[in-house]
DNA sequence: TGGCGCCAAATTATCTATAAAAGTGAGGAC
DNA sequence: GTCCTCACTTTTATAGATAATTTGGCGCCA
């Protein structure tokens, strides 16, 4: 399970994409990153080209990768495709719910409503989602969430930096409840509407 | 535009995988592949990543590669994500068609039934299928949609290979129509169906 | 005979060096 | 003054070498 330095560094770069620290459109050079990681390109190159493929980072050959643009299209694009997909993956999870899958949904909404920072408050959500989706039993579905989320969550930082304040989310309630119920429709229904609201 | 070398072992192991050349479960070793590219390892990596990227293969680390399984599992997990994202690109599609589309669309249908041998049949259905979808004019949901057919296709050549006869197929027909008559709730009935059929 | 540890071979991950392409900017022609 | 060219710098892509890790076999001992 060793993580690897081409981890290492994806994990990092991934962090400062999403927060914005690495802005969008920023060129991503090879030999400068391999210097702030103190290792040569080579690790580096493979951390970038799997941001590529989270699609955080575009290359043109020979011209080197630069920080994807957060297009205001491509939100409605990716908000579209999570109804499609985290919906599917609802109705699934529901069919197979345990009751500890239920426990593990209320302690994660429990925990994202806590959250006291932005930051935070992205990682503990993502986390929710994917407690509240998982039990779908669906590994490659779930990749695809992920994916989504990740360019949903650059969205949201450029959006709410410094303007996030903590607050209860009403939806995450009264989705985990619809759960509880084994309503599915009422569970789609909320989550739709809640991700639509992110835009 | 010039194409690097990583991206020419990319498309060839991608085509390997696809038509059942490497079976699932294959080890790839990174200096067999160099030597059969006559290549370093070096770009070799970069190909396996992006297998990896597209869910042609899978790793471990510092254990290597391997050509990803084919579980029926999945296949039903990636036939109901095709589904879902598929209706959504053609309830796009429908409402952005330019006649254009149509007629490149029609194309494509008919170059799909006059397909001679399941490989060429493949090729073509893709592409009829991004023909149809791609006046939805959503670049993100079309690259997923691209992932899917990948390990679509892998099911097909492991399914058919060798027994597959050429034949039109009368649901691409019947989509064709009722996206000419605009009729958006028929057309995807008859994709969804038409996509639940290949299991 | 069967499990355990150790060595050798194979393989991956990384580093350093080199080649090739793209960007850059100064100097000259018009 | 503007535009073109050519050398120089920067950067990417690939190669070859090295380190680190895993795998598999072999003998040893219970």
């Amino acid at each position: 399970m060793s993580k690897t330095i081409a981890d290492t560094i994806y994990d990092a770069l991934c962090a400062q994409i999403l927060t914005g620290a690495r802005p969008a459109g920023e060129k991503l050079r090879q030999d400068h990153i391999a210097r702030d990681f103190d290792t040569s390109h080579v690790p580096v190159r493979e951390a970038l080209l799997r941001l590529q493929a989270h699609g955080l980072a575009a290359s043109e050959p020979r011209k080197g990768m630069r920080v994807t643009a957060v297009n205001p299209l491509e939100l409605l694009e990716v908000i579209e495709m999570r109804v499609a997909l985290e919906t599917l993956a609802l109705k699934h999870a529901i069919q197979n719910l345990a009751p500890s899958d239920l426990e593990r949904a209320e302690a994660a909404r429990q925990t994202c409503d806590a959250a006291t920072d932005l930051t935070q408050w992205e990682l503990r959500n993502r986390a929710l989602h994917r407690a509240i989706l998982s039990p779908c039993n669906m590994p490659r579905l779930m990749r695809s969430i992920d994916d989504l989320h990740l360019t949903s969550a650059r969205h949201l930082f450029a959006r709410w930096q410094g303007k996030w304040r903590p607050a209860p989310d009403s939806d995450h309630a009264a989705i985990v409840q619809a759960m509880r119920a084994r309503d599915t429709q009422l569970a789609c229904d909320v989550l739709r509407r809640h991700i639509r609201r992110s835009r």
